[in-house]
DNA sequence: AAAATACTGAAGTATCCACTTGACAATCCA
DNA sequence: TGGATTGTCAAGTGGATACTTCAGTATTTT
């Protein structure tokens, strides 16, 4: 609604990586700033606040600058894109399997 | 239920690449030889067969080889995976939002 | 049997991606 | 003001990944 369209390609993307759900999952408990996100992981601020810039364009958190002090905290636009996206494809990968008997019948007929 | 357990990493992974979101999406229309589903592809047979393998991994897609075709079809585990994860988050995620309120309270208190 | 079909395997390449280092900027605190 | 904290920027590195080509194998067709 508000803001661009989400790409879906990030979007899988930027969740197929452990280090960002593992974001994701602690910044469900409660908002938090860059440092203290980056505290228990063992890699570098940076790459860290690489790793959220990729979740913010996604939509999955949102960032705001007070101070120095960066405050991240999940966004829910991203993840109801993903919702979207999978009710949009799960009637019809299902269409598939009841087409299945359909399918068998002309077989013979296809090439 | 059958088989080994779905690697969630590479279940984004898979779903994360356009040509291979095209091939499921052909695939949900009705099962395919490897030669059908690169036709319209841009790509070359050997590169659609790698897609397929990443897909069958992540239990995407299942395929059967029988005489020198290889039938490919959707298969419901990877998609029914995914589905999984997004229950098992949507609560941990939303249960952001419920503590909002809760949360700026604190605010103070903390750090 | 010969030729065509449908893949398979190995190896190479170019790009992307996660991550680092090191230098810097802004802000807060003593 | 000086020093610590918090984050940002630019550039580089190593490994993964999306392809490619080319050579081969099994199967079907003629």
């Amino acid at each position: 609604m508000t803001g661009p369209p989400i790409d879906i390609d990030r979007l899988f993307h930027a969740l197929g990586d452990p280090t960002r759900r593992a974001i994701l999952d602690k910044l469900s408990e409660r908002p938090m700033s860059v440092s203290r996100l980056a505290e228990p992981l063992a890699i570098t601020l940076t790459a860290v606040a690489q790793h959220l810039q990729l979740l913010e364009e996604v939509r999955l958190v949102h960032t705001e600058k007070l101070g120095r002090v960066r405050t991240c905290r999940i966004e829910t636009a991203g993840f109801r894109a993903l919702e979207q996206w999978i009710r949009d494809h799960r009637t019809v990968w299902e269409r598939r399997l009841d087409r299945l008997g359909e399918f068998l019948a002309e077989e013979d007929a296809k090439a």
